[in-house]
DNA sequence: ACCTAAGCGAGACGGTACGTCTCGTCTTGCG
DNA sequence: CGCAAGACGAGACGTACCGTCTCGCTTAGGT
């Protein structure tokens, strides 16, 4: 890790220095894997990363900033799939996402986002932008299988992925992401195929 | 030298005294409404309650216990409607919780609940038995249905419960709580309908 | 020591408990000697000595009026005695003063109550009145040498006195009390000769 | 959010700001007049320096360290007077020390200061060291009188100023720092002339 | 033989202060 | 001008005691 050089890093003139920022993000990471949320701080990532307080607030305006950074670039190759099928590509996302929570840390790192967003507004905006852009995403896999003629005409795509995203952030906040195939297919095919049984849809 | 003001709540022995409890109770609440998770302090609710410290860390061992036991008492009569249709049922539900999150001031209470759930291990316990209950509750309501013939067999309670609360936690993490009928009609609809189009159903 | 009996003291009806007083002035003795002033505290008093607060707090006004019963209790057998020489008589009162500060512990909680005295109104008062009677009773040890002829008409016992308590409990308070019989006999000495050369004392 | 009330101090940057010093320590002498050593607290200090209680904590250990800085720029020209007789000179010696204890407080404040030494390895070494530095220029007093030949060959000039302070100690731990010359004569007296009547001396 | 009155251990109460922590701001001095 | 460093005012944290209060008990002494 950059960070962990023995020597200070010094200014490399007017300008922002990377390494800085890289050593800052890596430490603010390190710092939320190991104390968790609770004990997440301004002060410890600046100690850990050898950097100053202030060059910290220079370049993230709060702690939320500096959380959704720290999520932003770890979040990678969450799949949103093309298999053909709306239903396989919805729960390989949420298997991928899940993996990818458990096995990087990054649910933590987003939970802490999440809670933090519950009493900072700046990180609720960031929140909220931040899931309508996954949404936007997932809602145009939708809007694919739309187009392939396997979802209805009249479903809105962004609802479904809404729901989609709601369960997965439910299961990340009560500490239920693991690796539950069948779980994850159950949810996704309630939300494919609907509750009714074949008598109720003869009906309509 | 205890300094007599107006009207000092006293000891009533060595036994816990109801009325400490009921004002340091009303005291959180009315903090949280007001200040929100981020300015919630044990310290500001002492001060408003006209209490001690030690006594709120006598009786809650921490600000998570203290969160729920403020929620715990507030919660009130969510509709579990049955008028004889799932649909209408979940969707009633829906518009009362959201209308009890709103205008209550219930809905700042547990999204504070749910954020100190991330950094304190004892709140997420309670998050979770919490969150089962009420999904246990839906699940019943959609049992009913099932009874009724209104829902395929093969359909578990629980996941349908699952996704609809999840729906209503995002919805209020991300702060959209609002009365939209239409959005959450489509949320309930495309749960218990699918998103299928009929053709694909006839080709079932 | 009484108050470590396994089973816990009751009351005895109407009228003090004289096994109480015993137990709360061992413990408050036993606790003074352990922590020192510093921590000494009503509320570690009470726990040692299975006692109630308000027991305490029935029996002695406060902090330093409980002090003052422990020393009291505690002094002992501090010689004034009466070998014919005024300045042997001093200087065996200093030794043996001393001896039981040293020994018994006592010093550590005289100390503790003069300083009690520099913070609490009563305590001073106790302090004042307990210095008096303290001086009133060397004062009449120089006041038979006086009779005796050895001590000079004009002089005031109670000067005598108050100086050698001063030397006495200066010594204490900065913690020079061991047992050099020199230095003791000095300061007597110079006290009962005073310090003009013969040739001074001619001129006279 | 850092409130902009009248006049804030702010930091100087990486290095101690003396106008904060400067606060912290005329405000504790303040509260040290005004309440005594009782009511002397480091949160009331910080109150009125509108300082932050870390910023006592990070320049002075303890209630003890403040304390004594409080005395140590408070104490001023005792008088050490040099009028050719050692009698006048004690004399003015606690003359001008009672007047300096009475009317400038500092009485209160080295009271307060004896007395922490109490409960206060820290302080009891200062107290030590710092009465020895007294005795030792008062000795200087008596070695110059001995010089003159006002002073026998045989006395420790050490013990003189011992028992000068001693006297003094104890007057003020007693609050008998009036402005009684008679008292002050008599004791002073005492010392230099001893307690012998003529009779005995002339036996010598 | 009952009844009242007081002492007892226990422990909760409203408070104050402790000493530590983090916040977000500020300034220095080097590069 | 960016940077590491770190002091600053502010104020919350959770703990220790303070001195007061009431409880439920035990017993002595007056009736």
């Amino acid at each position: 890790m950059t960070h962990d050089k023995e020597k200070t890093r010094r200014s490399i003139g007017a300008k922002r220095n990377p390494e800085s920022a890289e050593a800052i993000l890596s430490a603010a990471k390190a710092e939320l894997l190991e104390k968790g949320y609770g004990g997440f701080s301004i002060e410890a990532v600046a100690r850990r990363a050898h950097a100053g307080k202030p060059t910290i607030y220079r370049w993230w305006a709060n702690k939320a900033a500096l959380l959704l950074d720290v999520y932003d670039r770890q979040k990678r190759d969450i799949v949103y799939a093309d298999t053909g099928s709306i239903e396989e590509d919805l729960f390989l996302f949420l298997k991928s996402l899940f993996r990818y929570w458990r096995e990087t840390g990054g649910g933590n790192i987003f939970r802490s986002f999440i809670a933090e967003a519950q009493s900072d507004g700046a990180a609720a905006d960031a929140l909220v932008a931040y899931s309508l852009e996954r949404q936007r995403r997932m809602a145009a896999m939708v809007q694919r299988a739309k187009e392939r003629g396997e979802v209805a005409e009249e479903i809105d795509p962004a609802i479904v992925a809404k729901l989609v995203t709601s369960y997965a952030w439910t299961c990340l906040l009560t500490r239920q992401i693991e690796d539950d195939d069948a779980a994850m297919r159950a949810a996704v095919r309630c939300i494919v195929q609907g509750i009714l049984p074949e008598s109720a849809r003869a009906e309509k």
